[in-house]
DNA sequence: CGTTATGTTGATAGCCGTCAACATACGTGG
DNA sequence: CCACGTATGTTGACGGCTATCAACATAACG
């Protein structure tokens, strides 16, 4: 009656991985963070030109493929990780297979946790995705003397708190209608915060879903096809238009707020 | 259609706090973290004996009756406070008067955020409560040259994320009996942990509910009807039995679990 | 003892889950 | 480039779970 979870997908990375490290040369290495795309806003912002230089020296990039899975629940987890492109979705499964995505982390996020040896969920990339991914050892020593890196990780994890607590507002007081909506305009927020401040009448803002029908329903506490049909509904009450490919057109982002109840 | 948010209780505290207040001694006030019943288990108990005496020195208690609000959403929060007893419920509400509450927090937990301002949602005293408040100003620059008092609330706030994912599962993936078997279930390991553990057969484990029936509902996602009801078939499985006063008594603390999909 | 808050129980309705059929997109191999 | 099979998405019909509305019971409190 509920979809089993995908937990047999292979660590089909490690390919990709050798093969990027055999064209890595150290020299590269060492510079890498400091042309890195994150660099600033992630947590490594917190280093000095000096100390970056030493995580560098320790990190490696890491490409996943969309389903890839990063971390099963119950893993021993010896790594941490940046988000360098694209979107990773951890998510909780009961017994019987029934399942709720509990966060989606973007660029510039942290993926690991301090203090703990075990992952508390399943962690898979939803789209295609780069990491950029330390030693925990490497990385806790660099945080012992640098208690400015700490701090980061600490706001981070303030920052998952307050949006785990916002969906639990969705997931326990919201409608169909208002959980659809209020996921559409969190996407289309990230992809383009500006526009959603104060959009002008006649522009289009597209975006490509990073998520599945099934993974949008596990995310908001529904069926795949209550999904389906609250997308309907906003198309015919034109708010947005649906293209191939998982795109989506907000033609009407205050009309979105609004049925989201934001 | 919902019952609008009690948002107009006073902060009736203040006059109980004063009278505390004058009540306390000096040498009093030096010495009260060292018998502090939750002395070791909060996160104070990163801090040496000389370091507690600062603390102790800028500390004050405050007992709070149950219904007393302790801060409104979107307040600026100009303490931190431990929780010495009592339970304290944190909660957000919707333009429309929707309820739900985000986290339930117990001794020796911590009120209050690091890095923010203003507070995120409405923190409500569910029972008579005691807590030992620090002025933010404070506490923070014992933070600045204690860095394993920072490391001990960061360790708190991961807690935390780990409960509201744990409910984030609840609120959207599970029924409403399985909800409210996992809400008791709850309270009793709070209770007496090692009981849960392992149940005699013939033992009575009997708590008193912190919260009422409209207040378990915002908890769960599900209106006082539902709960009721759903706590009347616990009752007719033989898995407890009901008391006044909001007593419950556990019959089958592994019956309570299996209802719950622990 | 009266009044109000809290909790219980029943009848009914509606939202959303379930089951089913179909449509479309995607990827692979010819 | 096209054919095929699979994955993903859509739409409809129906039913069940839980919200809603209502009446009542019990507890709390002055």
């Amino acid at each position: 009656m509920w979809r089993v979870p995908v937990l047999d997908v292979c660590y089909s990375v490690s390919a990709g991985l050798e093969r990027y490290a055999a064209m890595t040369v150290i020299s590269e290495r060492i510079d890498r963070c400091r042309i890195c795309a994150i660099r600033h806003q992630a947590v490594c912002g917190a280093l000095s030109d000096h100390e970056i230089q030493a995580l560098s020296a320790v990190a490696r990039q890491r490409v996943l493929k969309a389903g890839d899975v990063i971390q099963n629940a119950e893993d021993e987890v010896s790594s941490f990780a940046n988000i360098v492109s694209g979107v990773v979705k951890l998510s909780k499964v009961l017994s019987d297979g029934r399942q709720q995505i509990v966060g989606l982390q973007f660029p510039p996020d942290f993926l690991g946790r301090a203090y703990r040896t075990r992952s508390p969920f399943y962690a898979e990339a939803a789209t295609d995705v780069e990491l950029c991914v330390f030693p925990k050892r490497s990385f806790e020593a660099l945080m012992a003397d640098q208690p400015e890196l700490e701090s980061r990780l600490f706001q981070n994890t303030l920052d998952e708190l307050d949006a785990a607590r916002d969906w639990m507002l969705l997931l326990g007081r919201k409608s169909a209608a208002e959980k659809v909506a209020s996921f559409l305009a969190l996407i289309a927020r990230r992809k383009a915060p500006a526009l959603c401040e104060h959009m002008p009448a006649d522009t289009l803002l597209t975006i490509t879903l990073p998520l599945t029908r099934a993974e949008i329903a596990d995310y908001l506490g529904l069926t795949i096809e209550t999904v389906s049909r609250q997308i309907g509904n906003l198309r015919a009450a034109d708010i947005l238009e649906t293209g191939a490919n998982r795109t989506i057109t907000v033609l009407d982002y205050d009309g979105l707020a609004e049925a989201a109840q934001l």
